[in-house]
DNA sequence: CTGAAAGCGCTTACAG
DNA sequence: CTGAAAGCGCTTACAG
């Protein structure tokens, strides 16, 4: 016995009525005799019946409730644990979320590991993370599409202003007598060479060497790296890190190798998450829930050009 | 002039041919003369023809693109910021992502301050996340619905066991012998409530008082009330924090009054997200993930009961 | 206040 | 291979 789902058609013969009776009661309701609205009200409760979203918006040419605008936000990231181990991805959602309160307009997330070769069905907009030029290019070519962090030329995009982020945690660590600087900088992608950029030129121009090497963005990473540091400057006096969960990683290097923070080492991470507030650690703000909902506010009105560059500020606590 | 958008009727009638012929020169193309089929294809393609999918699902019965299923995550939380400071919403979808890879599922997110009176456009399957028990009740009735967290009696719904999870976070500072010991508990919630009465359970079984007092899950608060207890018993060997954003107020209140952990005062939070490998806090891992995961495996088939409780595990780290 | 009818844009047996 | 017709489930002038 299959229990279709039951349809106007059924409500109204139950009910005793035309299905353009039925159909006014469920709806509106006006211009129908109270006591048939409640009646038909009723046997639609009963009957569990629930309009069919398709044909309803075939009918009335509006846009079916599935069919409502939806922003999506695709992110490229092979690690599976993204939003776990990444608080960017939250901040992200956060901004998103803001922006798009009281908008109707749904959020969608998609975490792959990899771009997809197939886009069909196209939402209204969308935003790119960690997409390469190639197919951001293509997304773009497709509808409204913004990249948070630079992607192919053309592609408007949002983005915190890593350079002079790195600038200011290097003018940061000078101002504050820091003299052996160690940095743990980030993997070979845009924003953390230019991160390392901006330090680095603000370095050389304070006449400084850096002691450095090259992290991934992870803890386990920025721990070994900071080790090495260590070894080969044993009188570091500062560390930069090139974002908060490498700092994270630093600092335990430094607790184990028995160097007070911030008295012996200094130490400033990069973005500004709630666990740098939480470990207590000076940080490069990047305004990443501005970002995003500045990138949505983009999708919904194209007009409103991209803000492309977000300032970063500079969040002194505890470790510095 | 409206350019009103090209239908299939029009194509039909350009093209010379019935609409039957039309749809099927353009969709299968088999049993359709080829020249025919060309024809009417380059008029689609000059009439710039999108097939209008709303119709075309209504017609077919198939769901439209912007049909296709989706599974909501739906968050009542009235903190804005919900997604940038609780851990716990990014191990939601990073479990979520994980159980809906390839399966052509959209993943929609929804942050709304307080539970919506509405409900248009039901998903194919929702979750639910601090939502009250007669919304969530009503959610359930209405389609496929897990909680995350007990909700309503009769709602499905997977949880850790927040009290064996108490339990063990007792067991550990017992065993590694603290006897003077104080909790931050949580606020006013049945997860909260659940882990302070394992935990205080276990204690009382061991003949200890606990020193204690109730924070909000937030690490401010955790702060000001680690420091009160502090006071009210500052030879305290061992604090308990209902949270790990928590445990990092309690960190702090430590270290600011000089006590090193885990030497002085050992400190175990709840959770085992990532803020507590980083700040390399002991906790009681609760597997979000898992259970993120299982709740949309038991949307996509509700045969399989869902798992309700699924059991914690102490990670010890260097705070205790 | 009510119902018969037309229509939303497309698909698909069915008969030719 | 082709077209007239019915139908997907609902809405909405229109006439009563």
């Amino acid at each position: 016995m299959e229990d279709r789902r039951a349809k106007l058609a059924d409500v109204a013969r139950v009910a005793g009525v035309s299905r353009a009776q039925a159909s006014r009661a469920i709806n509106g309701g006006y211009g129908v005799a109270p006591e048939v609205r409640q009646r038909v009200r009723d046997v639609a409760e009963r009957l569990g019946f629930q309009p069919h979203g398709v044909a309803r918006a075939l009918a009335t040419g509006r846009a079916s409730a599935g069919e409502r605008e939806r922003v999506e936000i695709l992110i490229v990231d092979p690690d599976p644990q993204a939003f776990s181990a990444k608080p960017f991805y939250g901040r992200v959602l956060t901004g998103a979320t803001r922006a798009l309160a009281g908008q109707d307009v749904a959020l969608e997330l998609k975490l792959v590991p990899a771009p997809p070769t197939t886009d069909e069905d196209p939402p209204f907009g969308r935003i790119l993370i960690n997409m390469p030029p190639v197919p951001g290019a293509a997304y773009a070519r497709r509808g409204r599409t913004i990249a948070l962090g630079e992607s192919a030329p053309g592609v408007p995009f949002v983005a915190p202003d890593n350079h002079g982020g790195g600038h200011q945690a290097a003018v940061h660590l000078v101002t504050t007598g820091r003299r052996r600087v160690g940095a743990v900088f980030g993997p070979d992608t845009p924003c953390a060479r230019e991160r390392k950029n901006g330090f680095l030129r603000m370095m050389a121009g304070a006449g400084l060497t850096v002691v450095s090497a090259h992290g991934d963005f992870t803890r386990a990473t920025a721990y070994t790296v900071a080790k090495e540091l260590l070894t080969r400057e044993p009188h570091l006096d500062a560390i930069f890190a090139a974002c908060d969960v490498s700092a994270m990683g630093v600092l335990q290097a430094l607790r184990e190798a028995g160097r007070r923070v911030p008295d012996d080492v200094a130490v400033v991470g990069f973005d500004g998450s709630a666990l740098a507030e939480a470990a207590d650690l000076s940080s490069i703000f990047m305004p990443v829930e501005e970002e995003a909902a500045s990138a949505i506010r983009h999708l919904l009105d194209p007009a409103l050009p991209p803000p492309a560059r977000l300032p970063t500020t500079l969040t002194i606590r505890g470790s510095s």
